[in-house]
RNA sequence: GGCCCGGUGGUCUAGCGGUUAGGACGCCUCCCUUUCACGGAGGAAAUCGCGGGUUCGAGUCCCGUCCGGGCUACCA
């Protein structure tokens, strides 16, 4: 038998991380046993649907590299894909007579505020609250044609079974059970017509033949209840997999309020989608031996729903921090180069890093945006330095964006001086011979090698008796680049070249003068 | 309130009756070194939520308890 298994998201907004775990924890299982995945959109509620999620959906997926052989763009033998169309296809209709046929669903014409009143009712008197009944599920069927024909607007019930004891085999936690009698009569076709989850989706994971219904773990309450329908229909029950939350650091669920959780705010944030896959595939799952470090491919490969725990996990974005250098360093410079003009072309970078966060009261970085313009401007004007740039701040940078702003130096006519370098470096008393000494090299240069660089710098220490390389290495760097942290210096000098280095040098020059009065 | 799920260093986790409780992030120290990183070597950090059992032996099995979380919509 195949696998067959569905990501199926109500486009009520753009998808957030936790809810791509899941996505993509059913890639690995579909790729890891040849199977098929599929994607279903549930927009059965049409008040909260949002105009443009479906596509924050799918670029999300393509992003991270999540892949489905059925859905409502690529189509598949068991269409249409989205809830809506198939109401409209009258799947649901068909399959809620067969209920109402069989007596194991009914009509229910409650009001709203009937139901609020119950619900009072029960929450005062301590019982467990919901619909076990009311006056619909054993009403006469005189009541419920005389219902019908004054025209009250109903919904569907599904008629729980009474005084049973249901039991679902979940494959993470193994058995649970209910006591029927606490699980209420769930609705399954609203007043609009329109079906609800715990119809449609389970309705279609059966004619889709879902072979595991991979979710969150919210959905464990009402897994009885998909759990009874799939038994009514005499339908064969998918295997029921609830997978752990993800939580933010205070122990709640991932919501906005702990920073970014859209998806799609990590690439613009500068993350790799191999990093954020591999690190989220760790939430939750575990290969069962040392290794973390592993690629879409590696992870299919080792992907296995006994690795799945059942405890929720935090996120941690420090160790996502730590991943994503470390796949950045793991770049061909070849590689290193497309990825990064690859970044440079995702749209929402601005709009990211000016965003001002739930409960916080500045920009996540207002300075971003300049640098990375800033970046591919050098990219058109001058390519060869912003690859040479890319190549040496490689080891020192954690996230795509941060080469933006750890290049800067390398492209901006006159980098800024910080003045704790300017104040430890240019008030010493060699550092104006020195640099006056490097400026006249360098303006006499037509170019200047690594080696040519390096041997520059060690003659001058050696002719000028420095038994330690700091203090001539130091103030040149701060010349050169205003700061006291970056690339080795050799490297960075010829990178930059004699005719930039010659102009940095003269400008430093002025600067020390200044730092000396 | 009712029902359900969960509980190994701060965090992600290995463990599936017998280990000095292993790895990773983060933190600290040292080495490399022209700085910062990277890389390398160490270190601190877990009475396995707690209390009872079962057993020669329990993080691993059972019961209770505490704490955390989820659901309790004509939302998914």
């Amino acid at each position: 038998m195949t696998v067959r298994v569905r990501y199926a998201p109500s486009p009520t907004g753009s998808p957030h991380v936790g809810n791509i775990r899941d996505a993509l924890f059913k890639h690995l299982l579909a790729k890891h046993h040849k199977g098929v995945n599929i994607l279903r959109i549930e927009d059965t509620d049409r008040t909260r649907y949002i105009e443009g999620a479906e596509r924050d959906i799918m670029e999300s997926l393509h992003w991270m590299g999540i892949q489905w052989t059925e859905g409502p763009d690529v189509g598949g033998p068991h269409g249409p894909y989205r809830q809506s169309e198939r109401k409209e296809a009258g799947i649901y209709a068909h399959w809620i007579n067969v209920l109402l046929e069989r007596g194991l669903a009914y009509k229910a014409f409650d009001t709203s505020q009937e139901l609020e009143e119950m619900r009072e009712y029960q929450q005062i008197n301590k019982q467990p609250v919901g619909y076990f009944g009311g006056v619909w599920r054993d009403a006469t069927p005189e009541a419920v044609e005389k219902a019908e024909k004054e025209g009250k607007p109903f919904v569907i019930r599904q008629r729980i079974p009474r005084n049973e004891t249901v039991v679902i085999h979940d494959f993470i936690r193994g058995r649970i059970e209910w006591d029927t009698n606490t699980v209420d009569d769930p609705v399954l076709i609203k007043a609009d017509g329109m079906p609800t989850y715990h119809f449609a989706a389970m309705v279609d994971d059966h004619l889709m033949e879902i072979t595991h219904i991979i979710r969150g773990e919210e959905w464990i309450s009402s897994a009885p209840k998909h759990a009874l329908l799939f038994d009514a229909f005499g339908w064969e029950r998918p295997v029921f997999v609830h997978c752990p939350v993800i939580k933010g650091k205070d122990g709640k669920k991932l919501s906005k309020r702990h920073g970014d959780t859209r998806c799609l705010d990590y690439r613009a944030a500068g993350y790799m989608p191999e990093a954020l896959a591999n690190f989220i595939a760790l939430i939750g799952w575990s290969p069962g031996e040392d290794r973390e470090i592993l690629s879409m491919d590696e992870l299919a490969e080792a992907f296995d729903l006994g690795g799945l725990q059942p405890s929720p996990g935090v996120f941690d974005i420090d160790k996502l921090r730590w991943m994503n250098g470390n796949y950045i360093r793991a770049l061909s410079p070849e590689a290193l180069t497309a990825t990064v003009k690859q970044y440079l072309t995702v749209p929402d970078i601005e709009e990211y890093f000016t965003r001002i966060p739930e409960g916080a009261d500045a920009p996540i970085d207002a300075a971003m945006p300049a640098a990375v313009a800033l970046m591919r401007e050098a990219f058109e004007k001058t390519p060869e330095l912003a690859a040479t740039a890319l190549l040496l701040e490689q080891p020192r940078v954690t996230t795509l964006s941060e080469f933006a702003t750890a290049c800067m130096f390398f492209f901006q006519e006159e980098p800024p001086f910080d003045e704790k370098a300017v104040e430890k470096w240019f008030g010493q008393p060699h550092v104006g011979p020195m640099i006056e000494h490097f400026q006249k090299w360098s303006s006499g240069l037509q170019a200047a090698t690594l080696e040519d660089c390096e041997k520059a710098v060690r003659d001058y220490a050696e002719a000028n008796s420095f038994d330690k390389m700091g203090p001539v290495v130091h103030p040149i760097r701060v010349a050169l680049t205003g700061k006291t942290v970056g690339p080795g210096l050799f490297e960075l000098m010829s990178a930059l070249g004699p005719q930039v280095m010659a102009k940095r040098f003269q400008r430093a020059l002025g600067r020390i003068a200044k730092a000396n009065v």
